[in-house]
DNA sequence: TGTGAAAACTGCTTTTTCGCAGTAAATGAT
DNA sequence: ATCATTTACTGCGAAAAAGCAGTTTTCACA
């Protein structure tokens, strides 16, 4: 009686722990681990946390490196990148809170395809590779949802094959612009997050010039502002317009 | 007693029966099905599992219908494709026996994003939607298995990415001839599929003149041989060779 | 607030890719 | 085997994109 009274007084103040524990009052809505958190194979892993700290243009995951773990970023921006063909670096995405980053590792590869890389401080939350796929084995629930996650990056990656091998520079820059702006908003007519044309070119797959005479050129059409680096859209409706033929939007 | 012992009769001829049933002995080696098919929850599944032939051109995934399942391609050849930008037509990839299809449907999807094409003949093996879903939710080893699939999908869909997006027109028709070789092989020195100059050009991203073109050069420096619409390729080495720092062949 | 390095910009040339138009060849059905 | 239709091929001009070189502007840091 007493051992079993005992038995389930611990595990309700287990599952109070997990629900004051750090993941239990992350703000991280989309958060896959916080959705399953009810699920009690899942309580070690939560405990296993890490959060890190990262300054600006810190890198935090290496191409190429062995791959220890999974990350979610809980505040701040990043950019995820590979090396491309000859030597030139392919932006791959952007992340915003509440992403994931690091997972393109899982799956049957060994090392990380890609680099991430801390365009403000950001602050992130750490899962080991190992733990996490012993937690997934065990919760059913959540590695359903990283299923459901991964078909959906695969159709978000899917759509942007579409664009890089089918759209001119013009249409590959302005939907640059638009993503940049879904992403990170604008702040007094600028967008929030500040990036070289160089960055802008690598995410568009074209080349620094063109993205500046592309720039100059929208600029005149009245779509665009600049004012040094800074870049502000204008008029989002009719940028959106000239493309919005081709895009579902399927990534904020 | 009697019951229990007919009880346990059943099961384990429940167990026999799913052996023995056409999951139990297809052929398909990579079946995520028959890997998982020893776990009790996958015999409803098994049992609704359905054969469909397919005759030569015939269309059996439409892009934007309603996702109604999942198919294996058990025999046969299928090209997968979108509508690309401007009306034009993307072929997204080919599929070789063993391989699924329609899976792009999942995740949150309710609409099919891709059009399936038979090649030639073929034979699919067809899961509903709905109870497949359910045994996702019973069965965490194939939804585990489901999950790396989709990693590894997303890895290969980014490596598509940087290939369109960073190769010349040259690279990327080599690319596609050592995809199709990698995937199909040759029969007699010649291509075992037989495509247009359309389709190749659809799956490199340019346009048919473009591969027309390309084509005649390799020819005339001796690494493709080709004879009407028959392509075969004279030095598989040298052409890898011209792509091979690019490639870590993750598709097969 | 000045200053040097980095980033942004522009005009020009070259290269690459595309698209059209017309011809030749191959394929499939009778 | 023949014919009609589709597909493959080629040359040429146009357009798009890239690369180069030199100038101006911006920004971070002293």
């Amino acid at each position: 009686m007493r051992a079993g009274a005992n038995h389930i007084s611990t595990r309700i103040s287990d599952r109070s722990e997990l629900l004051d524990s750090a993941c239990g009052l992350c703000s991280n809505e989309n958060c896959l681990i916080q959705k399953n958190i009810h699920t009690s194979s899942i309580g070690k892993l939560v405990k296993a946390r890490k959060e890190i700290k990262c300054k600006k243009g810190q890198q935090f995951i290496m191409e190429g490196a062995s791959v220890t773990g999974l990350f979610f970023l809980l505040s701040g921006k990043v950019k995820v990148l590979r090396t491309g063909l000859h030597g030139k670096e392919q932006i791959v995405r952007f992340a915003s809170p509440g992403e994931i980053i690091g997972h393109r590792g899982f799956g049957t590869e060994e090392t990380y395809p890609i680099s991430a890389i801390a365009l403000v401080d950001c602050t992130l939350c750490y899962f080991s590779k190992e733990l996490l796929q012993e937690t997934l084995r065990e919760t059913p629930g959540l590695t359903y949802d990283f299923m459901l996650f991964y078909a959906n990056e695969l159709n978000r990656s899917e759509i942007r094959v579409k664009s890089l091998s089918q759209m001119t520079v013009r249409e590959r820059v302005i939907d640059t612009l638009l993503y940049i702006n879904r992403k990170f908003g604008q702040v007094n007519g600028y967008s929030s997050l500040l990036l070289s044309r160089r960055e802008y070119a690598d995410y568009a797959g074209t080349t620094e010039e063109q993205v500046i005479r592309m720039f100059s050129i929208l600029k005149k059409e009245g779509l665009l502002i600049t004012k040094g680096k800074r870049i502000g859209i204008a008029d989002i409706a009719l940028l959106k317009k000239e493309i919005s033929e081709h895009n579902f939007y399927l990534d904020s």
